[in-house]
DNA sequence: CCATGAAGCGGAGACTGCCTCCTTCTTACT
DNA sequence: AGTAAGAAGGAGGCAGTCTCCGCTTCATGG
């Protein structure tokens, strides 16, 4: 991001003004409305007009995408935090889980374009997902390797299993539910775990 | 639905006959382009005014139960079958999920609106929801006295959980994994089981 | 310090979708 | 056939998204 090479005029101080406040608002607007609010009214709130909005960030996902950036670098931060102290390879997974669980849940309704972005690939959140499903894996491996996780489930099941958590947490917090009822669930499965009960040799096939 | 009492007047048959017409519409329109297609593109299709579509059905929510009703018997026919012909809880539980998974996947984005039912209340689809859990609680608690259910799980949770993997599942079908991924992830989680390692006693801290 | 033109700004407005009146037409009943 | 309940239809209000284009502002060269 240097001063561009050669006679390129520079960068005219108001449009670098201009993108930090509309961000500004925008995270405040986020923050209470969720991420489904008027982008009109963010354009409005920050004083400017819907063209200049857009200019700067061409969909709502652009701007989702350039808000979230900053937590990004925080939960990378995390990341590189838990692979240097957490020794145990599952508690490492869970608390990896836990924080991507937060980075998710910044905004009410974010879950949803970070699904699409997954699949559809062209979004400019796509690539921030990919990384963390990769980092995912990571850990995922690491916990498999020591016996700790099962080695059937991937990466990109669990990043999409935390994505669906918090997804259904909306609902879940009406209910008089510790909003921990379903990260733990992904955790363990409602299945019991097979007892060897009497009459021995039933064992289930649970994955034909 | 009988003729009404006393000196009611009969129903005008164009009535009915444009219900039931709007009706197959939207089935298949909701099939094609997932509920959150246009609802005056329906009314179109239907051939006929908005005025009449909304008369009919007073909102999305409502065209959505109203279809889901033939469903819904299908579902409850299925959970009586259940419950007569598999003796196992297990293996009960388990095809109910199924069962479940099957009904929330009817038309795409379903889960949204079933989410939302489930704890605005005020959703025409709230009471079928609301049956739903009731159903699944059933199951889970016979599940959970026969050992084969971890006793925490609650009912809610688990319908929840089918919805969120009903959700998910939008993604995952883009990927090579198997669209089981995520019900087999809920049902075992992707914890291994404690294993009784050479080392004993290390029974990590988990939950702080 | 002014002239200049490229870059940026703003908002009118095209378009689409939701939903509501209000007028016109259809139907059941006498 | 005549009548009125009530159903149908669609124009149109409202709210969003996003674009285009004339106007303004700023960095630069004289």
């Amino acid at each position: 991001m240097g001063e561009a090479a050669s006679g390129e005029r520079r960068q005219r101080t108001d449009k670098q003004r201009n993108r930090t406040h509309i961000l500004e608002v925008a995270e405040e607007f986020f923050t209470e409305r969720g991420i489904t609010g008027s982008m009109d009214a963010i354009a409005k709130r920050a004083g400017v007009g819907p063209g200049t909005l857009y200019r700067h960030f061409p969909s709502r996902e652009a701007l989702l995408a350039a808000l979230l950036q900053a937590r990004d670098e925080e939960l990378e931060a995390r990341r590189v935090a838990i692979q240097r102290e957490v020794t145990d390879s599952r508690a490492a997974l869970t608390q990896w889980l836990q924080a991507l669980d937060q980075w998710v849940t910044a905004f009410d309704g974010l879950p949803e374009p970070l699904r699409v972005a997954l699949t559809e690939g062209t979004s400019p959140l796509a690539l921030t997902c990919q990384g963390f499903v990769t980092t995912t894996e990571d850990f995922l491996r690491a916990a498999q390797r020591d016996g700790h996780a099962n080695p059937q489930v991937r990466g990109r099941d669990l990043f999409l299993s935390t994505l669906a958590t918090a997804w259904a947490r909306g609902a879940a917090l009406a209910d008089e539910s510790s909003p921990d009822a379903l990260v733990s669930l992904m955790r363990t499965g409602w299945e019991a775990p097979a007892r060897r009960t009497t009459s021995a040799g039933d064992e289930g096939p649970p994955a034909p």
